[in-house]
RNA sequence: GGUCCCGUAGCUCAGCUGGAUAGAGCAGCAGCCUUCUAAGCUGUUGGUCGCAGGUUCGAGUCCUGCCGGGAUCGCCA
């Protein structure tokens, strides 16, 4: 149960039946929301601010109207005009009643939504280079992602993960290159590896798992077979290393897209600029060089042009490069065409800062190989500095000079890593304080929200010590008399509990994950708060051992809590522990 | 030079896609441990929302122009 929804709707009605031409677009701007200050009640909304201007009247005017048919709601102990034309609503006990009822039934199910109408999402996130092993870099494009597609399939939306790997570039050369000179160190050779080769450690075992299968014989092969075979080895062996990088933080994808398989004569490149020709979106012509770079560097040719700035972009963009092959985008159109054709109306990328030139491109891409039926989403991840108590920090234990992913969950776990990527909006550059992170306080916003939790199983200890005799089992905590919690301090509780469908649901439309994770440490600390009103004031403790009946009720409070914290946690791919070590 | 992102309390950041007197944490100050976990809680100080215009009933939020910080700019992916 959504209270601010179920009032929208009520809201909404009210003025069809005063004014029954509204356009529903219009009702559709109404919004019903929890007002800044408490003080002005339970709900408030905009609704005659919003049609007063189309129907010539005055706010409050329309705003007294509707303040009449809400009388009579039986829900509603107090609704006012106030402001500009703001109506108040006060809503009667029950109702919060209802919520934490509608908690104990839905269970992990509260909050889900039909939004996204079953539509099919794809998601594309990480997508880093096969090269070698995952980066910090890498590491929170990869949480944001991995979230924001939790939150979508929470949300009602048929969610794709998906990693393109990009295996087709010279760089994937340089890569077998290096790896070849591993299999001559595993061979015995003493190995000098030059620069511009990848020099990581991580090669070492695919040169050593070459030797153990081919022995000295890839020496005297012949060139291109041995660079099909040492290709096709390291390839598989980085995705193997970048896979389980990803699954030390719960990370799983569901398509990785090769996009070789995209290259080669008469394969989806060729296809695609076909298709490109033949709508006319593409044309040979001249670029200016871009200013304020040196021209010298600059050769003037006429080249192969996608019309990007009939979709968008600033400039048309070159789709073969000097050397007859395509360029990284005309693959990366033919990609979202792949995409577009498997189905996806949807379209979200994450990448990194470093790729923000990229956006617009890509979403003219996505207009142009979808004739404008498919939207795309890019979300950018700014970066991220790494300190250890405020100074940089640097650590390479496994590759040349970068932290990978792989130490940074060494050195802090899983869950503090994707929460703290997530305890900030993603286009906001943000430091990440490896002390801060593995320290036990409230500064620490993971730690502060687990150890709320496992305070709820803690209540529950204490219940079964105080009362051994009450049942606190999930049929029993479903029957408890929730007409028993009465007092402001509870329901101002239940009023955050009740918050919870519509921050998914906000989230997932603003496609910001990240206001998840400060719902979670805000209602983290209404429970914190709450706990502690009963130092001062005896008769708000959870567990009172002269009233079996009272306790059970407030044991479905604190349950409701924990119950909507794993929730929260669960997209968050945060764990919940029982209690903190 | 073009494009994109950021600029909110001393510090780190929210601000629910235009709403009411701009919020939280830290730091500072003042309190709370015979207590369901003090691993926490309560109160309080602190603001020209970078600057200047504009749009309207109403702007931290949208538009324009500046200032400052970052990213990026055909033949890397």
């Amino acid at each position: 149960m959504d209270v601010f929804a179920l009032f929208a709707a009520r809201v909404s009605n009210a003025l069809q039946t005063l004014y029954p031409d509204l356009p529903a677009d219009l009702l559709a701007r109404i919004v019903v929301e929890p007002p800044r200050d408490a003080a002005h009640g339970d709900l408030s909304t905009n609704a005659a601010m919003i049609v007063a201007k189309p129907l010539g009247k005055n706010p409050r005017e329309v705003a007294t109207a509707l303040v009449e048919q809400f009388k009579a709601d039986a829900d509603v102990t107090e609704v006012e005009l106030a402001g500009p034309g703001f109506i108040n609503f006060r809503l009667a006990t029950p109702i919060w009643h209802q919520v934490l009822r509608s908690i104990a039934t839905q269970g992990a199910e509260y909050g889900r939504s039909a939004l996204g109408k079953g539509e099919a999402v794809n998601i594309e996130f990480v997508s880093a280079n096969p090269t070698g092993p995952m980066h910090v870099g890498h590491t929170r494009g990869a949480v944001f992602g991995d979230t924001l597609a939790s939150l979508m399939a929470f949300s009602g939306y048929d969610v794709t993960r998906e990693y393109y790997i990009n295996d087709a570039g010279s760089q994937i050369d340089t890569l077998a290159r290096s790896t070849f000179l591993r299999y001559r160190e595993a061979l015995g050779e003493a190995i000098e590896i030059p620069s511009g080769f990848y020099p990581g450690e991580y090669l070492m075992p695919v040169g050593q798992a070459l030797k153990d299968e081919f022995g000295d014989s890839l020496l005297t092969k012949a060139e291109p077979e041995v660079t099909a075979i040492v290709k096709g080895r390291v390839l598989a062996a980085m995705l193997d290393l970048i896979k389980k990088d990803l699954a030390q933080l719960g990370i799983h994808h569901d398509v990785f897209f090769s996009e070789r398989t995209l290259h080669g004569e008469g394969g989806a490149i060729d296809a695609t600029l076909k298709w490109l020709r033949e709508e006319g979106m593409v044309y040979e012509g001249r670029l200016e060089p871009p200013k304020g770079k040196a021209p010298e560097e600059w050769e003037d040719r006429e080249q192969t042009l996608f019309r990007a700035t009939d979709y968008g972009d600033d400039i048309d963009r070159p789709l073969v490069k000097s050397d007859g092959t395509y360029t990284y985008f005309a693959a990366d159109i033919a990609y979202h065409r792949n995409k577009f054709l498997r189905g996806f109306k949807h379209m979200i990328n994450v990448l990194g800062a470093d790729h923000s030139g990229y956006v617009k491109r890509l979403q003219a891409a996505t207009k142009a190989v979808s004739l404008n039926a498919a939207d795309m989403d890019v979300r950018i991840c700014q970066l991220v500095r790494l300190l250890k108590n405020g100074e940089p920090f640097k650590m390479s234990k496994r590759s040349g000079d970068l932290v990978t992913l792989a130490d940074v969950v060494e050195e802090v776990g899983a869950d503090a890593t994707r929460f703290m990527l997530m305890y900030r909006r993603n286009d906001a550059s943000m430091d990440f304080d490896f002390a801060l992170v593995k320290e036990q306080t409230k500064d620490n916003p993971v730690f502060y929200v687990q150890y709320a939790h496992a305070r709820a199983y803690s209540i529950f200890k204490t219940a079964q010590r105080d009362l051994p005799a009450l049942d606190v089992s999930h049929a029993a905590l479903a029957a408890a008399e929730i007409e028993r919690i009465v007092t402001p301090a509870e329901l101002d509780l239940v009023r955050v509990l009740a918050a919870w469908p519509r921050t998914v649901a906000a989230a997932a439309v603003a496609h910001e994950p990240h206001r998840i994770a400060f719902y979670v440490h805000d209602l983290a600390a209404a429970f914190h708060s709450f706990w502690a009103k009963g130092k001062d004031d005896v008769s708000l403790r959870f567990v009172n051992s002269e009233d079996p009946k009272l306790t059970l009720a407030r044991l479905a409070l604190v349950d409701a809590v924990r119950q909507v914290i794993v929730n929260g946690l669960t997209i968050l791919g945060v764990s919940a522990p029982e209690e903190l070590s």
